[in-house]
DNA sequence: GACCAGGCACATC
DNA sequence: GATGTGCATGGT
């Protein structure tokens, strides 16, 4: 039987990360020096522009309070004074230290290899129950930060593939989440840059207004497609 | 003034 | 289960 010439959801995921890697180059993701600043960005870029968390982090760097042992044995209160600017600052400062709590619990060193002998579904389940620590807070940590191979889903990534055709029914965080790892394969690398593309592709093209002309992944809209589950 | 920004918790329907 | 709202605040 002939093979009709369709474009699959799993197609489109594969096609379009050479595509924006053509169009924008490495991204170097995660920005950040460490994995203890990189573990205190995932928590303060929450619904914040990456720009106002620099600073922040900066003064973090500079007061000796960027580690979670630091971090974790001041009072939340004292930890609020350092964290203004970066947005919903008092809520973050419960959500760090709770997360700078944890870490040091488990045993963290600043090297990835501390938790090396945990598993990746057991460190995401833990983290979920903390306070302040949804799905994409948790992968970014487990992505950027630890390691793993686990693709980051943000507002960005939806948004993209809501414009072009995919997800057009705004499934579920885990299920499309499962769709990139169907189809890239568990690449920690290409996770990294892949998120790190479809967040300046987000920033750049694909907007909220206007709609995205010179987008690099126009191709998703035209063609044939096969229907939206 | 409204909307947005590398979300999440909580209340309500 | 889906939707709305508060959280902080500066930029567009």
């Amino acid at each position: 039987m002939e093979e009709p010439a369709m474009l699959t959801d799993r197609h489109i995921l594969r096609e379009a990360y050479p595509l924006l890697l053509d169009r924008f180059g490495p991204q170097h993701w995660w920005p950040g020096d460490t994995p203890d600043e990189i573990l205190a960005g995932c928590v303060l870029s929450q619904n914040t522009r990456w720009e106002r968390v620099v600073p922040v982090i900066d003064m973090l760097r500079e007061s000796g309070l960027l580690s979670p042992a630091s971090i974790a044995v001041k009072s939340i209160s004292e930890l609020t004074d350092h964290l203004y600017g970066s947005g919903t600052y008092r809520r973050k400062a419960e959500y760090l230290h709770g997360l700078a709590f944890y870490f040091t619990r488990r045993g963290w060193t600043g090297s990835n290899d501390s938790l090396a002998h945990i598993g990746t579904e057991k460190l995401r389940s833990e983290l979920l129950l903390l306070r302040g620590i949804g799905p994409e807070t948790a992968d970014c940590i487990l992505l950027y930060v630890l390691e793993r191979p686990v693709f980051v889903i943000d507002a960005y990534t939806r948004r993209i593939l809501e414009r072009h055709g995919i997800d057009s029914t705004h499934r579920p965080y885990e299920t499309l989440q499962a769709q990139f790892h169907d189809a890239l394969g568990e690449d920690v690398r290409v996770f990294n840059e892949y998120h790190a593309l479809l967040v300046r592709c987000g920033k750049e093209y694909c907007r909220p207004k206007p709609r995205c002309d010179g987008c690099p992944l126009e191709f998703m809209l035209g063609g044939n497609r096969e229907p939206a589950h």
